[in-house]
RNA sequence: GGAGGGGUUCCCGAGCGGUCAAAGGGAGCAGACUGUAAAUCUGCCGGCUCAGCCUUCGGAGGUUCGAAUCCUCCCCCCUCCA
């Protein structure tokens, strides 16, 4: 919906793959996120969410049915439902709402798909109740989705409540099909959900740490900006073939950062989301071996050897 | 030679008798970032044996219970006149 002005543009021009010249999957969020981190200018209704414009306060409004008009004109792989929300703690009342709406719009958003090929993930919503995550999932299996996504975690609730509400709720999931945590995590909370039964991720915390000078690696968290690496001559990580590592000291990373040049950003950028893919492809492999609780292991003795 | 303005903690820059170790900004240091209104935000930022003490506001004296703030002399810098 806030890229309705080129809307049909991205239509004609054959959705996001033509558009960004990408040629692999791509997964789109509905907004609904938008109005959790952007409630205090929102106002969620049965119908959908009501905006005002942060760049000239203009009325929007954001209904399940427009959330699916937009991705589908986007023409992503991965669509997503519009859902509810909330923040942590939030009491049994306001999570009870929060949850039967997400159902709803879920039901609406299915029914909005014009069926363009592309796959529709409904989102589990519940807070932080055990009950009402299962009730989510069996108000979504109902409707019956392509991929079930576990929303509403990692809203400053404590890391192993998180942990026992993921393994919950996937257990109770179909396994036959794609369960998707939905903004985590670090890499120790990739390998947890892993091993909980979540499949795939999404996160800001690989980019938008990056361009703040953190830096993932197998041992660790390098902070580049600290004082430490101003005359450290090495990559980032010695065993790293990315971009970035193979081309860049820690010293000269540190200045780019000091000095605020945009390159930093862009070049920590791509350490970090090598890191990320990487360890994602370590994960799988090791899953396809059947090797998986070792490779975890060996994950958290990397790590402890810093 | 004359007239005026100014020298403040690493830098810029407020302060103009006590509530001043001294506003604010920058730099520096550290921390946070988890479906991205986030190249953002937060904290620290003279020293110490740290609820107190010590050393700082160009230098040296002085006035005062008390001075970065007032007075005297000196040293530098800037502007204008000659």
């Amino acid at each position: 919906l806030f890229i309705r002005p080129g809307h049909e543009l991205i239509r004609t021009l054959g959705g996001l793959h033509r558009f960004m010249h990408w040629d692999r999957p791509i997964l789109t969020d509905s907004g609904g996120f938008q109005i959790y981190s952007l409630r205090e200018l929102a106002k969620i209704t049965e119908e959908g969410a009501a905006f005002r414009s942060h760049l000239d306060g203009s009325p929007l409004f954001l209904s399940p049915e427009d959330a699916i008009a937009v991705q589908e004109a986007l023409g992503s792989d991965i669509m997503m439902c519009l859902d509810q929300c909330i923040p942590y703690p939030a009491n049994r009342e306001e999570a009870e709402a929060a949850t039967a709406l997400t159902s709803r719009w879920a039901e609406r958003s299915r029914r909005a798909q014009a069926g363009m090929g592309q796959l529709l993930f409904g989102i589990v919503q519940g807070g932080m109740y055990p009950d009402l995550r299962a009730q989510s999932v069996e108000d979504l299996v109902g409707i019956g989705f392509d991929g079930y996504a576990l929303g509403g975690l990692s809203v400053g609730e404590p890391r192993e409540l998180m942990y026992d509400l993921i393994e919950q709720t996937a257990a109770i999931l179909p396994q036959e099909y794609p369960i998707y945590l939905m903004g985590v995590g670090t890499p120790e909370d990739l390998v947890e959900s892993v091993h909980r039964g979540v499949d795939m991720f999404d996160c800001v915390m690989p980019t938008r740490n990056a361009r703040n000078g953190t830096l993932f690696t197998a041992a660790g968290k390098v902070v580049i900006k600290n004082a430490r690496y101003q005359d450290d001559p090495a990559p980032i990580e010695e065993t790293c073939t990315c971009y970035t590592c193979r081309h860049y000291s820690r010293a000269y990373l540190r200045h780019l950062y000091q000095a605020r040049e945009i390159l930093s950003s862009v070049l920590n950028t791509i350490h970090n989301l090598h890191y990320f893919l990487n360890l994602m492809q370590e994960i799988r492999k090791a899953i396809e071996e059947d090797r998986f609780a070792e490779f975890r292991q060996t994950f958290y003795n990397r790590l402890i050897s810093d």
